[in-house]
RNA sequence: GGGUGCAUAGCUCAACUGGCAGAGCGCAGUCCUUACAAGACUGAUGUUAUAGGUUCAAGUCCUAUUGCGCCCA
């Protein structure tokens, strides 16, 4: 056996393995296994690996795996999304460093152009996602504009126009100057920045003035009304009267609305209905004009009068010293406002009258609500159940159009009526005939083929032997950060159109941020590159890092300190596996002997197996694999390897045939179990450390889930093996403190009170743990050493004799002081005994628990107060 | 403004259904003991943010306060 796990060798070599062998493919399970089925949120095509999707991948093939080895025909369906947008700045910026913009080349050519692109990088991220580990079936990747997805696309989009469902109209909507496309309100993101608030005097009828605000003085030039709030003593004189807007002289109305706040600037509110969300909605309610005053270049229009042409900010600025040099100025203040951005680009986004298409959401969100409320689909961390509900409720109509070329086509056509260019609609899955059609230019939102997602990879709307078997997929796991723009909608539209929640649980992540929980991002400079860490450490470290830095929901502070202690956690798994395999000789039978041959450390190691699994099980059954993780690699380390490892040294090395075979079949059958629960967690050490260990079966990646055999757990041997540790531990102690040269070995006299016959039996382990050469054990009415070191561990004493060497004043102190701190604990556990209410209402097992620890004490302290009496008087 | 989360060792985090607060890193010391120096052993470090409450029992449940973060308006 190697001296070391060598991952860059092993990696691809196990991994091309298992694929060839068609075990990512839930064909690899018998023909009536149950499915479990996750769908990867689709990375962007172009896209490289980010420890974002680290995380997504160790987690999901977590689950996979997990499945796979409870025997469920597990498939995991990979792929990924055109992600409009992004996909298309991307292009777009190539043609610029040519120099070049997609409009000289035309949608045609930029399309083919995508493509390409596409084509050359469109593979990176998935074989970033294999070495990661990810157990994919691949033959059954997917991409958004595939062919079949386009078409369910368009079939979706189709059936909710015919359903009523969809509307196209003028409406105010997000734009995005640079982008030149609307943008959902999801795709804002609003900044608060250091800004200005505007105060002018808005000339009304009669000579007088209203002080007005604003943080935006370009959009007055769009100001169709003044509002004041109606009880308002200020200014109710002014309600009904003509207000005239500065530079253009327009007449508008001073309206009174409750809507205004009396608090906010000088209580009186411009209203731009074209270009503001809530002065649209007071626009509407007073039916007041609407005067657009933007091209879609955030340039000002001819409504803008003399200000037309100009740039949005820079009109602000010129027509601010316009109307100072009019004198209809007051002040500007230092205000922070709150800035709307677009998600991509970040560049400042324009509310905007302008065509679109939308969807109804009410009815579909209704569905969507109802199969949270009732439990059909199930949120975890659960507190995400009330994010959801508020959304929902109070969700908006969708803006789907997109001013792109990269995406799917809106399958609409128009033609010329009464003198309209677009007097006549038409969509369908097919043009239509007939001459004078003009086909839709814009694209569907990305997020609105994601929606389908789900159904869409398994073939929907064709109703195929993949969408009958694996529909409704399991589990959706991904990050809370996208909840509304993709999980929602997959719930939506899977109900939607298949009647069905499109799976039954949510699992959602946090964000990765750094070890000192900043966000990541290319400025601070501290990128996490994932591929970095797996070069330097493997796949395994960073997935195990990943699952067990975190818990559902929260964010995961990545430190690589804890990569590399997982790395030493492999190295040590390795090594664990060398030792077994090592001792291992010749056939063995697999499974466990028989319980009634077994040792005392043997059932002791065993028990605790159980429990572990028992919690593990538990752990796995609520979505904290951290945890399980944690403990699974506490077990090992901390008991497995240190204690039971090496006290089977002794069986291994001097007992019988039989006790060897014993000694053996127990640390095979420990580890086998280990490796089958770190499996999920760290695929490829774990794979090729089971080769070296007798077991069945061809490959660790199909083996079966253990289960916990409660009747193994052996509440006495964990008691005895207590006493042992703890006085294995004291003999260190002791030796540490009066500083016993580590290599000497020394004799050990043990009083050994109930435990005589344990402590006979096994007292090997003092040789083995604390290199005690010589265990002598005392007749119960023979006089115990003078001048030794003790150890007092229940109503055992352990004696060192450690002439010379031993400090008796030191000695005396440390029993006092354990003396001390024993008496305090058995004062406060007489104190909750004594108390009738403890004792009559706490379970059973806790009142027997405390008893237990009350006589161990008591017996403890009986021991040193001898010891205290011959030693220290 | 509404909602929501977090606060535990110097740092980063655990603690499942309430039952003696634990890891890693860092720190101090000893040891190359035939699986492992990528290791072993020993040690130091806590008013679990603050104030109340519920309970036999609170890091854990409830209320309020403070600080930090996120989502929505």
């Amino acid at each position: 056996m190697p001296q070391n796990f060598d991952f860059k060798e092993s990696e691809t070599r196990i991994y091309n393995w298992w694929e060839q062998k068609g075990w990512f493919k839930p064909e690899a399970a018998p023909h009536d296994a149950e499915p479990f089925v996750i769908a990867i949120p689709p990375p962007n095509v172009t896209g490289v690996l980010h420890i974002g999707h680290a995380l997504f991948c160790s987690l999901e093939d977590l689950m996979i795996r997990y499945e796979r080895m409870r025997g469920k025909a597990a498939l995991w369906i990979p792929g990924t999304d055109h992600a409009g947008i992004a996909t298309q700045l991307q292009v777009e910026k190539m043609l610029a460093d040519e120099g070049k913009h997609r409009l000289d080349i035309g949608r045609e050519e930029f399309l083919a152009r995508t493509w390409q692109w596409k084509e050359e990088k469109g593979g990176t991220i998935i074989r970033q996602l294999r070495r990661m580990g990810a157990s994919c079936d691949w033959e059954r990747e997917r991409f958004t504009l595939d062919d079949g997805l386009s078409t369910a696309v368009q079939e979706v989009f189709v059936q909710l126009w015919e359903q009523g469902l969809i509307y196209r109209g003028p409406r105010l909507v997000n734009w995005s100057p640079g982008l030149q496309t609307a943008v959902s309100d999801l795709e804002v993101e609003r900044s608060e920045e250091e800004g200005k608030l505007y105060f002018f005097k808005y000339p009304v009828e009669g000579g007088e003035f209203i002080p007005v605000a604003t943080t935006r003085p370009e959009t007055i030039l769009g100001d169709t009304a003044v509002a004041v709030h109606p009880d308002d003593e200020r200014y109710q004189h002014l309600i009904g009267k003509t207000a005239y807007v500065p530079m253009l002289n327009r007449l508008i109305p001073v309206i009174a609305d409750e809507y205004v706040d009396r608090e906010f600037g000088t209580g009186a509110l411009k209203i731009t209905p074209a270009h503001d969300f809530n002065d649209y909605a007071i626009g509407q309610k007073h039916h007041l004009a609407l005067i657009n005053i933007m091209n879609k270049d955030a340039t000002l229009n001819a409504n803008a009068g003399q200000y037309a042409g100009l740039d949005r900010f820079v009109a602000r600025e010129k027509l601010w010293a316009d109307m100072t040099a009019a004198g209809l100025t007051i002040k500007a203040d230092k205000y922070t406002l709150t800035v709307p951005r677009t998600q991509r680009g970040g560049e400042i986004v324009e509310p905007l009258l302008s065509t679109q298409w939308f969807v109804k959401m009410d009815a579909i969100a209704a569905k969507a609500l109802k199969a949270v409320r009732d439990g059909d689909i199930k949120i975890v961390p659960e507190r995400f159940e009330k994010v959801y509900y508020h959304w929902l409720e109070n969700i908006e109509d969708w803006c789907v159009s997109r001013q792109l070329w990269w995406g799917h086509r809106i399958p609409a056509w128009y033609r010329e009526k009464d003198g309209d260019p677009d007097g006549e609609i038409f969509v369908g899955r097919e043009a239509p005939s007939g001459d004078g059609w003009r086909a839709e230019e814009d694209v569907l939102d990305t997020w609105f083929s994601s929606g389908l997602w789900p159904f869409s990879t398994l073939g929907w709307p064709e109703n195929t032997p993949d969408l009958q078997r694996f529909y409704p997929t399991s589990v959706l796991e991904t990050g809370h950060d996208i909840l509304f723009f993709w999980v929602a909608r997959m719930i939506m539209m899977g109900l939607w159109f298949t009647d069905k929640p499109p799976f039954h649980t949510v699992y959602l992540h946090g964000l990765i941020r750094d070890k000192l929980g900043r966000k990541i991002s290319k400025t601070l400079g501290n990128v996490i590159d994932p591929l970095d860490l797996i070069e330097k450490f493997g796949a395994d470290p960073l997935r195990f890092t990943l699952v067990t830095s975190g818990t559902p929901g929260n964010d995961v502070n990545l430190d690589e300190a804890k990569v590399e202690y997982t790395f030493k956690f492999i190295n040590k798994i390795w090594n664990i596996t060398k030792l077994v395999n090592m001792n291992l000789d010749g056939d063995l039978t697999p499974g466990l002997p028989d319980i009634a041959t077994l040792d005392l450390p043997s059932r002791w190691i065993i028990s605790r197996l159980q429990r572990l699994l028992q919690n593990v099980q538990h752990l796995f059954d609520i979505y904290q694999y951290g945890e399980a993780g944690n403990q699974i690699l506490g077990f090992m380390w901390d008991e497995f390897a240190p204690w039971y490892l090496e006290i089977c040294k002794h069986p291994l090395y001097t007992g019988t045939e039989d006790e060897k075979n014993i000694a053996r079949r127990v640390m095979v059958y420990v580890l086998d179990t280990c490796l089958r629960l770190l499996h999920p967690y760290m695929p490829f050490m774990t794979e090729e450390a089971w080769r070296y260990i007798p077991h069945e079966g061809e490959a660790l990646i199909m083996a079966q889930w253990p289960h916990v055999d409660e009747a193994l757990m052996n509440d006495r041997a964990e008691a005895q093996m207590d006493v042992f540790m703890e006085l294995v531990r004291g003999v260190r102690n002791s030796r540490t403190e009066y500083k016993v040269d580590p290599a000497k070995r020394i004799k050990a006299i043990i009083a050994p009170g109930s435990h005589r016959q344990t402590l006979a039996q096994y007292s090997y382990v003092f040789a083995r743990l604390c290199n005690v050469a010589e265990v002598e054990l005392l007749a119960d009415d023979a006089s115990p050493p003078q001048n030794a070191a003790s150890v007092v561990v229940s109503d055992v004493t352990l004696y060192l004799p450690l002439e010379g060497m031993l400090d008796i004043a030191a000695e005396c102190q440390r029993l006092t002081n354990e003396q001390t701190s024993l008496q305090d604990r058995l004062i406060r556990i007489e104190q909750k005994l004594a108390n009738e209410s403890f004792v009559s209402k706490a379970p059973a097992a806790v009142v027997e628990k405390e008893r237990a620890a009350q006589a161990e004490i008591q017996a403890s302290l009986t021991r040193i107060s001898t010891l205290l009496a011959s030693l220290c008087q």
